[in-house]
RNA sequence: AGACCCGUAGCUCAGUUGGUUAGAGCGCUACGUUGACAUCGUAGAGGUCAGCGGUUCAAGUCCGCUCGGGUCUACCA
């Protein structure tokens, strides 16, 4: 069963992946004995293609998954996708319009229009379902959920019940984030800032000067603050002013005092406009001030303004305004000035503060039992960071946490956008209002028209896909009971990990833990790690803007195959950190595949000629008596152990490193050329060695590169399917020191000899006549003959006996272990003597720093006692080699 | 404005709790391919570990400052 010559991704993935799928590989089992390992995953926007963000969110969940699927946890990974109700809506009403519609929520009305969206995404739900089976991903479809499914509608609104109970949710006026462009309402969190340049306007305000960028804003002032401390003002506070402004209307403002007024800022006095700024706004709750609102849902000035301005855009009004203050002589000076403006994430347009009745979360009410107290959601979720109870990855994530849950605000989590679940919350006439899953029986009952922040739900995703969707239907049951009967919600939460973007830790990570220690009493997840974000070749964003150098995932799958996507996302990569992916990385992931593929050629060719009958299945490495064979199990041991850990810590670039390292360094570079000639290619324990080390390599590859390695363990008859394999453990019966030794002294030899080749400027296919002089354990050396003579492409090697030197009249290179000289007919001495004085100068000169530092008493005393007996013993080995060279020189 | 991260070979990065003469991949140079290798192999060049100071018997590693690059948060009357 020849392999082909090379592995072609296409012909095989699909095929495997089907394999996996039918086998119920990928389907955990509630009613297992094994301990539990689970992954939600971050549920990419229905509607979505897949990119580079996704892929390596992809890799790393899968290479987890598998890799404890391998080491005998009950592995689940649950697949979702999410409504994204912001962006969902806007492209579905964008395509309406491009076909013509001039506003599709006007003339479709709400419920055709929520069809609409609905169709839409039901559409497009399929590509990124068979984008992420693309990846290779061994995620459980039969657990598969979607923010908008009804038991997780169930659990939304049940914990939004819950929450407006216990006083954690409230209705109220507040300053929040509008987005007139999308007519809603935007938390915190979405809004970026852009600087742009702006003038600074000071105006002469009653008998105050004033600084503002946003003059237009001015006739909603309703205060002057100035610092309780500024002599310049102190005279005014308390007193009020009237405030006429030209073809506006006339304010009158109360002059307050504030500990948030800078004096050193400006002339020390303040407009206060508590419509149109969120600090404004507390300063107005704190001293009880009125609110004017100048601007309007619309982005134009409103009625307050005065007839004249009223309905201008906030632009024109702005330019129209100052125009009347320069007129009247009230503008004191104008400079230019850099304004941070707050754009939203979505929309990318101008966010005005404005006030509005909204739903929000309380972060601050003690309201949340917790470990016996009432806490609130903000102290919980510090509290279960700062315990450990959550570990977050990389550590100094920690720190952005805390300092983003300081800075909190009340959650706004009302949205003036259809497309998405809608608030619990039911009204009828003016006063009577129901919170709950259904309305009330009775009639005449309205259902708010806001929807919900697509994070509600998302913050609920750990928990909410594990309710079983039969007791979700159930009538009548409130939250605890739906968790108490769902058996995945039992058996499997708290999740294990959750792996997610850097970018998203407040958006959602946060949210999370928040509302899911509240609605279950539980954390969320145990680790968050989080991935840096995927840049190109220059270290920018991806963008298929730039198209030389943007990876498309799908495009590479389709022509390199998902093994070397994958690769090229992990190697090098580690918790937090940026990775660089270009084409050099992809080409290097290429060329690993390829050698694995080759190796297995080899491997499989040699073992079939050992063993020619042998089941395979039943070769094992007992009873493994040639040195060789001993080391490359013991170096197997080595990797398994160092692989093991590095996964462990989450380092999963530099356990690809680790098993590439060994991989292409060990078995390919040596062990794979020493089993092609005797005495080990004779060997019946040649075979087990061989086929039992290349099966473990297939094994640590596959959480990394799966379908390739299936592939290989299928042909190689490896029993069951690899994914199912059990995952390698270090073999303790896999340690021999001596041997081990004795063999790294071998390739040592066989670079010496090399360097000799080189340095003399020999034909590589010039045969050499080799002598050997060990110093010690000469039986390996002779039992390695045949293997360093075709290494070093030696024609004769002789072995000399332990503690003779190497003779005159041959070219001589020396190691702690061994001489060796090689004959030539006109040897180039003075290159020799070149390289022996180079190599007597660097012993020389580490000697000299082993035996200043032994020299030094304080070394002695306080360094640990291993430190001082390694230097002793490496200072004794340079003097060993100082000596040997020293007298070979002498010689010559 | 504050916080955090990064600065090691031409490029991308490793460097474990401080302890041999600082490593790998890619690239480069030279040579060669004997059948596992859309290649692969061998050898080689290349680093004052950003700089300064400190702690220590010992610093790429710990601390402080400076410079350079990046990110986030806040705020900007």
């Amino acid at each position: 069963m020849a392999l082909e010559k090379y592995f072609e991704p296409q012909k095989y993935e699909r095929e495997i992946y089907r394999r996996w799928e039918e086998s119920g590989a990928f389907v955990a089992d509630s009613d297992s004995e094994k301990p539990p390992f689970v992954i939600t995953m971050p549920p990419p926007n229905a509607t979505g293609t897949l990119h580079t963000g996704h892929a390596v969110m992809l890799a790393i969940e899968d290479l987890m998954i598998r890799w404890k699927r391998m080491s005998g946890y009950e592995a689940l990974w649950v697949p979702g996708t999410d409504h994204a109700a912001i962006a969902t809506e806007s492209v579905v009403i964008r395509n309406l319009q491009a076909e013509g519609m001039a506003d599709p929520r006007g003339e479709l009305g709400r419920e055709e229009l929520v069809r609409r969206i609905a169709d839409y995404v039901a559409n497009s739900q399929g590509r990124i379902r068979q984008q992420i089976r693309a990846m290779g991903s061994s995620c459980d479809w039969s657990r598969e959920r979607y923010t908008m499914d009804p038991q997780l509608h169930r659990c939304v609104d049940a914990v939004f019940a819950r929450m407006f109970r216990d006083g954690l949710i409230y209705r109220g006026p507040r300053i929040v984030n509008w987005d007139p462009h999308l007519q809603t309402t935007i938390s915190d969190d979405e809004i970026y800032y852009q600087d742009r340049p702006a003038k600074f306007y000071t105006m002469r305000y009653g008998p105050f000067l004033v600084g503002t960028s946003r003059p237009e804003t001015k006739p909603g002032d309703t205060a002057v603050a100035v610092h309780p401390d500024d002599e310049r003002w102190r005279e005014h506070i308390g007193k009020t002013y009237e405030v006429p402004w030209p073809k506006g209307p006339t304010i009158t403002v109360r002059v307050i005092a504030d500990e948030h007024v800078d004096p050193e800022t400006g002339t020390g006095a303040l407009g206060v406009t508590p419509a149109h700024s969120h600090v404004d706004f507390e300063m107005a709750e704190k001293h009880d001030l009125p609110l004017i609102q100048v601007i309007g849902e619309d982005g134009r000035m409103t009625e307050a303004v005065g007839e004249h301005y009223a309905g201008m855009t906030v632009e024109e009004c702005r330019e129209a305004f100052v125009a009347e203050i320069e007129q009247a002589g009230l503008m004191e000076k104008v400079e230019d000035y850099t304004q941070s403006m707050s754009l939203c994430y979505r929309s990318k347009q101008p966010v005005e503060p404005l006030p509005k009745e909204q739903w929000f979360v309380a972060v601050e009410k003690p309201a949340v039992p917790w470990r016996g107290r009432k806490v609130s959601l903000k102290q919980v979720m510090r509290e279960v960071v700062q315990s450990g109870e959550i570990h977050i990855l990389p550590e100094h994530q920690e720190k952005t946490y805390f300092h983003w849950i300081d800075n909190l605000r009340d959650w706004c989590i009302s949205r003036q956008i259809w497309w998405g679940h809608r608030i619990p919350v039911w009204y009828r006439g003016e006063e009577d209002m129901y919170v709950g899953h259904r309305p009330p029986r009775d009639e005449g009952w309205a259902q708010d028209e806001d929807t919900l922040d697509t994070w509600f739900s998302s913050a609920l995703f750990t928990w909410s896909t594990l309710v079983d969707p039969e007791v979700g239907a159930e009538a009548g049951l409130d939250l605890s009971e739906i968790l108490e009967r769902s058996p995945d919600f039992q058996r499997f939460h708290p999740t294990s990990v959750m792996e997610t973007g850097y970018d998203i830790l407040f958006f959602w990570v946060a949210r999370m833990i928040l509302m899911t220690i509240y609605a279950t009493g539980e954390i969320p997840f145990r680790t968050v790690y989080l991935h840096g974000l995927v840049l190109d070749v220059d270290g920018d964003k991806m963008s298929k803007t730039k198209h030389e150098t943007c990876v498309d995932p799908m495009d590479t799958i389709e022509e390199t195959g998902a093994d070397v996507m994958r690769l090229a996302l992990l190697s090098g990569n580690a918790p937090g950190k940026d990775l660089k992916l270009g084409r050099e990385r992809l080409i290097g992931s290429k060329r690993l595949i390829n050698k694995i593929w080759n190796a297995a050629k080899l491997t499989d060719a040699t073992v079939e000629r050992i063993a020619t009958a042998c089941d395979r299945a039943s070769l094992a490495p007992d009873r493994v008596e040639h040195p060789v064979n001993r080391w490359m199990l013991s170096r197997l041991r080595t990797l398994v152990t160092r692989v093991n850990r590095r996964l462990q810590d989450f380092t999963f670039g530099d356990a690809a490193e680790t098993i590439r390292q060994s991989f292409w360094g060990e078995l390919c570079d040596f062990y794979l050329e020493a089993v092609k000639v005797e005495p080990l290619s004779e060997l019946e324990e040649t075979a087990a060695v061989l086929f039992h080390t290349f099966m473990a390599y297939l094994k640590l590859w596959h959480p990394f590169l799966p379908f390739v390695t299936e592939k290989l363990w299928g042909e190689l008859g490896g029993e069951g399917m690899l994914i199912n394999a059990p995952w390698p453990q270090p073999d303790d019966a896999h340690v021999w020191p001596e041997d081990a030794n004795d063999v790294a002294a071998v390739l040592r030899l066989v670079v010496a000899v090399r360097g000799i080749r080189a340095e003399q400027e020999l034909e590589p296919a010039t045969k050499l006549k080799v002598e050997v002089y060990p110093k010690s354990h000469a039986e390996t050396f002779a039992a390695s003959r045949a293997i360093v003579a075709r290494l070093v492409r030696a024609e004769e090697i002789h072995f000399a006996t332990v503690g003779s030197t190497a003779p005159t009249g041959a070219t001589v290179a020396i190691d702690p272990s061994f001489e060796v000289a090689v004959r030539i007919g006109e040897a180039d001495r003075e290159a020799e003597s070149r390289r022996l004085k180079k190599q007597l100068d660097d012993a020389r000169r580490h000697l000299s720093e082993l035996e200043k530092r032994l020299a030094n008493e304080s070394f002695l005393t306080r360094a640990k006692p291993e430190a001082v007996a390694r230097t002793r013993a490496d200072a004794e080995t340079q003097r060993t080699t100082i000596a040997s060279i020293g007298e070979r020189l002498g010689q010559t």
